[in-house]
DNA sequence: ATTTTTCTTGACGCTTTCTTGACACATTCC
DNA sequence: GGAATGTGTCAAGAAAGCGTCAAGAAAAAT
């Protein structure tokens, strides 16, 4: 038995929906060590929630005060593929039935373990999480993916070392934002890190010579005196 | 509640595995209003079975003759992705928790309805409707068919040990993507295995030396420094 | 039970990557 | 002007990562 859910960059979120405060407290506590946790209490609730957070997956009482959790998944499937396991104490096929045609993926009969609630969870993020999230970066003559973890600077392949490609990584995370030599530093290296400023020049430095035109007039990774690094979008002709 | 399953212009092929005839009669006659049923007995049977019917879904009961639907499952998805819904008198978490991080879409525990089946069933299909993954992988003189588990290099058949076959099998399965250490490591080796990346690099070693011309230069798998390792397609010509 | 195959571990040499220090250049502030 | 600070480049040594070999352990086959 595999006690990790899938292996991914970021934490997946899971929006638990539940009346029952003790309910999603325990689902919480059982989920919160592998997923990012958001709760609802109601169904128009949880659409609201769902619309905002965009969770990774939705875990939804069939008996909620204001609507049915048969009608919360329809209204989902309007417009999300996100997956929906049903947890309810009716064991009655009917609803069963209801509920996986309404577009659930799963359905669940309380009382029901924390195992194999995991063990389905992983088996729904496990079908769902293959399209891709095209999550591009493009600037100009450069284009960052993270999925693939690829660079490419004029439709050449670029090969970074993994210090370069962190600091790159940073950056795109928060392109147009200005990053201080603190933060990079302590995303790169790791929280505790009392590191030299130099050494992150190095890199960058490094950094530059394979992703900038010309290293001596830097077009993506401005520097920002005395305060850090920004990566600039081409695109943007903000000065 | 709609009845019938999902429309298509052909009818969808589910194949149903058990070793007990009445239970196969039963199932057949079930679904055979709405699909082309196929049946097997066993799990080699099954294995065979599906790799030459290519059925759109597979029924599988966990009690077999020869081997455990776990098991069929885990080779089952060595190829394809193929919905599995196991069926199963035991109740037991352990068994559901295996059997799903084998693999298997859903477990339904003996006796159930015939509606929930169904139900269940049109979930499965529901969100299966993928390309089909082709399951031999060709690159300039590698061959790999993860059906046959058979590997060629220039038309000559290599021998691969388990673990070199399931390291290039993951490699197949991930094809031109990076796969991290760990992701290799956690594929091949199990779950929660904290394995030495060391153990990956002496059987990537090992697996070269059958499947690369010149180990030297690996053109297949390629080392991707501090990272992993990625399987290259020859025809890509990415520099 | 014995043989054969496969897996794992450790040692070593080689390569790549990281870090450090030295220095040049620019900007800012006395 | 001249020191002080911040920045970028270079190069050399340190550190980490990688691939191979070989020997023992474990597993599988006989």
């Amino acid at each position: 038995m595999q006690s990790n859910p899938l292996i991914t960059d970021f934490p997946l979120r899971v929006l638990v929906v539940d009346d029952e405060r003790p309910i999603r407290r325990f689902l919480s506590a059982s989920l919160g060590e592998h997923f990012n946790i958001s709760e609802a209490e109601s169904g128009n609730d949880a659409l609201r929630v769902a619309a905002v957070d965009r969770p990774d997956l939705v875990i939804l009482d069939l008996g909620l005060p204001d609507m049915d959790g048969t009608d919360v998944t329809r209204r989902l499937r309007e417009w999300t593929d996100v997956p929906v396991i049903i947890i309810s104490v009716r064991d009655r096929d009917e609803d069963k039935i209801a509920a996986l045609d309404a577009g659930a993926d799963d359905y669940l009969t309380k009382p029901f373990s924390a195992g194999e609630l995991m063990a389905r969870i992983r088996a729904a993020l496990r079908r769902a999480v293959k399209p891709e999230n095209e999550s591009v970066y493009q600037s100009g003559d450069l284009v960052v993916d993270l999925q693939k973890r690829e660079v490419r600077v004029r439709d050449l392949y670029v090969t970074l070392t993994p210090t370069e490609y962190d600091i790159l990584r940073v950056l795109v995370n928060h392109a147009g934002r200005v990053l201080t030599h603190k933060q990079l530093i302590q995303e790169v290296w790791g929280g505790n890190y009392e590191a030299d400023p130099h050494l992150l020049r190095v890199n960058v430095s490094n950094l530059r010579k394979k992703i900038e035109m010309d290293p001596l007039l830097p077009r993506h990774i401005i520097t920002e005196p005395g305060v850090g690094y920004r990566l600039k979008n081409i695109e943007d002709n903000r000065e």
